[in-house]
DNA sequence: AGCACGCCGACT
DNA sequence: GTCGGCGTGCTC
């Protein structure tokens, strides 16, 4: 093809779509481009409407009609927004996950920066880095060698997996490595799962470092977004605590990264740009030769394989800071016990035992709502989901049926719906219900109930938490939202109800996951000086899983799954992809799915597998039929051009149909 | 992704 | 007669 032409700018532009190319513009009337510098915002004319783009290269030539060009309509940058580096990240993200650079930065730059009107950007100030507070702990030798070795890395690429168990002072050694790099003029960014653990994480360095930290989260309002974004990307705030979407934040002199609870599903993006942040996190530290700290009690499969193979450090924090030991842990055995509505009498003895002794207790379920089923006495009929493969839950307190998946809710009937009958049974337990028998049970026992459900309004989490921590409350009852992170340290006792729920989890990460979550579960008991008990209430008191963990811990429980996933060929032995279709037409996403994997089967590498048409295990989600094919391969390198290939083959016949489809890089769940 | 164009069903 | 449903096609 011909290539227009000397002498003339050509400015290569990311615009918001999901077209795979850079679009060439010319420079703006009455200019020649000079002045134009990569990393610059403009305003384009795209299609019919203004749109921001973003220059990423800047050229003499074009492969496109030099006269059907059109002129950038404004710049709206003096300085580049985006540096050199910071665009590396983006054709990184944009290659690795197979979205297009204008859809990258379009999911990263905050969305004040993506308003063609606005102009004029405010100078947000930030008060310069405080003085550096001391009443400094004592560090313990594990956390003076984690520290040393560390900070001995900065201004070099290299990745530390910190393994300390939960109250072993990880925290700490964040804190101190950090200071080394504000300290030699350099920026911190430390990532934390949720939003919840932010507020208790920037207390904690706000503490330590009195000025200079910003915060990057999903609550913040537009005008907050935009004001920590600039702080960071001028180097104003030295550090940025923030949630996965702050992997993304611009860094004028990065220093190190830090991925606090590196194993935490909440990394990962799981709608559109499906990044994993704690995989940027490594990425973006190679990119900027700066170390990457990635800290967990309970580490994923992959980093302790990453250990293994050489390409992570090892930094283990042995003991528990000052007087706090080791939970011990208690299998109760359901099968032959008498059970209070889903609880065993034993375990509520051992409850009673814990309060008397003035002990907090915390029941964990990982259930909200009172009951999660619904049934007719007479005849068996179930509320299910209209939309969804799914039991409908009975919340009592907002008096109805609710769907989990999709949001449907519902009043509940007063008789059944196929046979008339009255008798209508509510099975199972939620944590509401738990509620109500504990303080059947325990009607003295002031108690709290700590869930999606009772957090709703902003801060009602932060006042609950103070209230425990003023010993309000003897027993805490909650989901995954009090598993994490949380300092409780009056909690002697941690009971865990439906451990069986997940035992029957096909997942293959499942067995991981489980034991994840009963070891930072586990982890809020006897974090202070009284020691914990722990307590497993399960149908199955002999599965190899539980006695695994409970006898041997969870770095043995670890060798063993390792052992497993090799043997399958599994992650992080083999690398996967997931190719999600959905549409309102069953036998059409199944006849796409089975046409869209022949004609792939015909062109990928031979060592690639490529699984499916199957059904997600929810096969019917708010009205949508979900089935995918699964790809694998040992060796990435191979398996990345082969999503290349089968995207072609999407494009080609999916975007003319009905179906909706994506594609999952390292999917954590395989749905 | 947007956004418009374009061609068929129930409404002021 | 038209409002609006979403299929199709394009964006330098």
């Amino acid at each position: 093809m011909l290539e227009n032409q000397i002498g003339q700018i050509i400015l290569k532009i990311a615009v918001p779509s999901p077209l795979e190319y850079l679009l060439d513009y010319l420079p703006p009337d009455g200019s020649s481009g000079e002045g134009l510098v990569v990393g610059m915002r403009v305003s384009v004319s795209f299609g019919r409407r203004q749109v921001v783009g973003v220059i990423f290269a800047i050229a003499n030539s074009t492969h496109f009609d030099l006269a059907k060009l059109k002129k950038i309509t404004a710049v709206l940058d003096e300085e580049p927004l985006l540096s050199a580096k910071f665009l590396e990240l983006m054709y990184w993200v944009s290659d690795y996950y197979h979205h297009s650079l204008g859809e990258v930065v379009s999911s990263v730059l905050p969305k004040l920066l993506r308003d063609t009107k606005r102009k004029k950007d405010e100078n947000f100030t930030l008060t310069a880095p405080g003085k550096i507070n001391e009443s400094h702990l004592r560090l313990n030798g594990d956390q003076c060698h984690a520290i040393d070795i560390i900070k001995n890395c900065l201004g070099y690429f290299q990745t530390f997996l910190l393994d300390g168990v939960t109250g072993s002072g990880k925290t700490e050694v964040y804190l101190r490595v950090i200071e080394a790099a504000v300290v030699a003029g350099k920026q911190a960014l430390l990532l934390v799962p949720e939003i919840n653990l932010t507020p208790q994480m920037i207390a904690r360095f706000t503490e330590h470092f009195s000025t200079g930290v910003v915060v990057f989260h999903s609550r913040l309002t537009p005008r907050e977004r935009l004001a920590s974004w600039q702080l960071a990307q001028r180097g104003a705030a030295p550090i940025i605590i923030g949630t996965r979407s702050a992997i993304f934040t611009p860094l004028k002199s990065p220093g190190i990264i830090v991925v606090d609870e590196e194993h935490d599903l909440s990394f990962k993006q799981q709608t559109g740009l499906k990044y994993s942040a704690r995989d940027l996190a490594v990425a973006r530290g190679k990119l900027e030769n700066i170390p990457v700290v990635l800290g967990s009690a309970t580490p994923s499969l992959e980093s302790i394989h990453n250990v293994k193979k050489g390409r992570y450090q090892l930094l283990s924090l042995v003991k528990r800071i000052g007087a706090a030991v080791q939970p011990t842990f208690h299998i109760v055995d359901m099968r032959s016990q008498k059970l209070k509505n889903g609880i065993a009498l034993g375990l509520l003895g051992e409850i009673n035992r814990h309060i008397n002794n003035g002990g907090q207790v915390l029941v964990f379920l990982n259930r909200r709502g009172f009951a999660p089923l619904l049934i007719c006495h007479h005849c068996g009929w179930t509320a299910n989901c209209r939309y969804c493969d799914a039991r409908l839950t009975l919340h009592q307190t907002k008096k109805h049926l609710g769907c989990h998946h999709c949001g449907m809710a519902m009043s509940i009937p007063s008789h059944c719906p196929h046979c008339g009958d009255e008798k209508l049974l509510a099975l199972g337990i939620g944590t509401e219900r738990v509620e109500e028998i504990l303080r059947e049970h325990f009607p003295t026992t002031p108690l709290v109930r700590i869930d999606r459900d009772t957090t709703r309004s902003k801060n009602s989490l932060e006042n609950i938490l103070g209230d425990i921590h003023d010993d309000k409350y003897q027993i805490l009852i909650g989901t995954q939202m009090l598993a994490k992170g949380h300092h409780f340290p009056k909690v002697t006792m941690v009971a865990i109800l439906n451990v069986d729920q997940s035992l029957g989890n096909c997942d293959f990460r499942a067995s991981e996951h489980l034991a994840q979550l009963i070891m930072q579960v586990a982890g809020r008991a006897g974090r202070a000086a009284m020691s914990g008990e722990v307590y497993l209430q399960t149908h199955m008191p002999d599965h190899p899983l539980l006695l695994s963990l409970i006898r041997d811990g969870y770095g043995k429980f670890v060798t063993n799954c390792l052992v497993e996933r090799e043997h399958a060929n599994l992650p992080p032995y083999a690398h996967l992809a997931l190719i999600q279709a959905e549409g309102k037409n069953q036998g059409e996403v199944d006849t796409f799915l089975s046409v869209v994997c022949d004609r792939a089967k015909k062109i990928i590498h031979t060592t690639t597998k490529i699984f499916g048409p199957v059904p997600n295990y929810m096969e019917r989600k708010g009205g949508y039929f979900r089935l995918q094919l699964l790809l694998q391969n040992n060796r990435r390198h191979i398996l990345q051009p082969d999503l290349v290939k089968i995207l072609d083959i999407l494009r080609s016949i999916g975007n003319k149909s009905r179906i909706k489809w994506y594609l999952d890089v390292d999917p954590l769940e395989l749905g």
